[in-house]
DNA sequence: AACCCGTATGTTATCGATAACATCGTAGGC
DNA sequence: GCCTACGATGTTATCGATAACATACGGGTT
């Protein structure tokens, strides 16, 4: 069924059918009426891929997520698919399993259907993304991390500021034995940045670093049992363990209670994000607070600021930073 | 940048081009190796939506879940995806939110995209899909349950005969004071089925029903506490909660130890769907075993033999079940 | 040598909505 | 009463790839 049949039904043109369905468009009241009628008893759906055709306007945007299965980016996921809702576009998510290779193939199929704006997470990128995405002449967000090199526009927060600030907090605390437990992350990751932040922290406060990791991302509870064998066998006088995500770390204190060790007692452990787990896990986690929705939030008004801009020649790289606070709890606390 | 230029720039046709893009059609290995050197010089990406319009073929199937924050449905969602991107399409994804309105309104926006294949979770539905559905003619799954009235092919498990399972194997270990701790679910959701299951359970055994609810899906960790304190208000005899999901669970568990009491000793808590934190948390949460992942790859399966079997007019729909076993763990374990 | 067939390629029409332009009628201003 | 302007609608061309059909050429068969 196309728009042709639904004009032959009431006698008008298949443009007044297209109009009828525009909201801005000038057509009498009863006739859109009529159409509207006629279309929801024929139960008609328009083929949006000929109207992107026509229009060139695909009425979508992407985001690339590192993983689906991460409370934080599904809070960004929904923040920016609300925020394009009032745009009326719709969000189309793929999922990169942390694999610059993937990215780079769901990149350019995502581009071959003409998405509106492009949303990825600041985790190091193939290089060859860049000249595609730079064709492509729509807006790109990088989101989670703020890169030394953007792309164009960004939204988050310095991961290894992030991390720095809470070493500081947790050495402030009076801990000095501080190992972190991270992935084997190649250069640019949001994990490298993190523990950056851990090595600078520990330098300024005249500490060695102690690294350990726990594999390739993502760092999950399940790895907490090895991640704390790991830790204990390079460095066993640890009192407290650094991970670089909440789900690792809440995995690190669910070990040490197996070994019938105390949280924070016999060993502390600090985690990143603040995900539910570390608000509700016994005991509450140490972590750093990130609002994920707001990242969201502000990408989609990032994203509708560059629509409204568009006519502008150049549009200038927005870089916006949100609040990446250290959050001191149960975990870490120190025995009086 | 069309393939026009391409065809141009190569003293060749368009027709040339695009037949060298697809693996299948005959060209001359010379001038397919010319033509790829000069798209990838060029940076061209085919432009998917006019390919979509002329050949009426999408390339995309879509698949709507009722929450992206769940395990779960991210392994069914990436197996699915692996199991489909053999047959060359992409998997687009959809967050319903637990709202069958929500849902509606994705399903008329995916269809006005032509997907090929449409994969929803049988958790009660707007009756309005049904025709725009029908009208679409593409295969589709109705996945993690088995529902009354299917639309089509479905791929899961009874809800309420695995919760059955499980509360007779809690029932056969010595538990009979068990109350039900869900969701204000609609009928036909897969929480309702799952209470409906517990109710069976207790009627068997001679028990009466202890139902309680913590308000609109989905049930999350944070909703332990006042999870918590619902069923204590109600029955303050229990000795055993059985949770809706894993997550709830463990926030009750967690509420649990923050009020001092020992799990199992004081209280027992029970899950479903296996999630990752069942296995992790201390004490280990008794739980149903759900195979998310194979879910997934029978979806796909179903439809790729919808795909083959296209020709055939009256395609049978296809019912296949996956196993939903009660795995019983330390948070339930009896005192000796 | 005539014929056939298959491979490699070109040409034309088409998918379905919409942009851009054209048209018609009428209300309101002078 | 005439002209303007705008609101409502129609007509035509277009978006870019591909299906369907057409063509050209070369090698093998008889």
């Amino acid at each position: 069924m196309r728009m042709q049949d639904i004009a032959r039904r009431l006698g008008i043109s298949a443009m007044t059918v297209s109009r009828a369905l525009k909201s801005d468009s000038s057509v009498a009241p009863a006739t859109r009426a009529a159409v509207l009628k006629a279309i929801e008893e024929l139960g008609y759906v328009p083929n949006q891929i000929a109207g992107s055709l026509s229009s060139s306007r695909s009425g979508f945007a992407a985001i690339l997520v590192p993983s689906l299965n991460n409370p934080h980016f599904s809070e960004t996921v929904l923040a920016l698919g609300s925020a394009l809702q009032d745009r009326n576009m719709q969000l189309l998510i793929g999922n990169t399993d942390y694999d610059r290779r993937k990215e780079a193939e769901l990149i350019r199929a995502f581009l071959a259907r003409k998405p509106e704006a492009i949303i990825l997470t600041s985790d190091g990128h193939d290089p060859r993304i860049l000249p595609m995405l730079a064709k492509a002449r729509i807006p790109v967000v990088e989101i989670w991390d703020l890169p030394a090199r953007p792309i164009q526009h960004v939204v988050g927060f310095s991961n290894q500021r992030a991390m720095r600030g809470l070493i500081n907090a947790l050495i402030g605390q009076g801990y000095s034995r501080i190992t972190y437990l991270g992935e084997a992350d190649d250069a640019d990751t949001r994990g490298a940045s993190r523990r950056l932040g851990y090595c600078e922290a520990m330098a300024a406060a005249g500490l060695a670093p102690r690294l350990c990791s726990i594999g390739r991302p993502p760092a999950t509870m399940s790895d907490g049992e090895r991640g704390l064998d790991t830790v204990l066998a390079a460095y066993p006088d640890t009192e407290l363990v650094a991970c670089v995500s909440d789900p690792l770390a809440f995995g690190v204190i669910a070990a040490c209670q197996r070994r019938g060790w105390a949280v924070p007692g016999r060993m502390a452990v600090s985690g990143f994000g603040d995900f539910e787990i570390a608000r509700i896990a016994v005991p509450a986690i140490t972590t750093v607070q990130i609002d994920a929705a707001g990242i969201g939030r502000e990408a989609g008004a990032i994203i509708s600021e560059a629509f409204s801009a568009r006519r502008d020649a150049s549009p200038a790289a927005i870089i916006r930073a949100v609040p990446a606070l250290p959050c001191l709890r149960a975990s870490t606390a120190m025995a009086r």
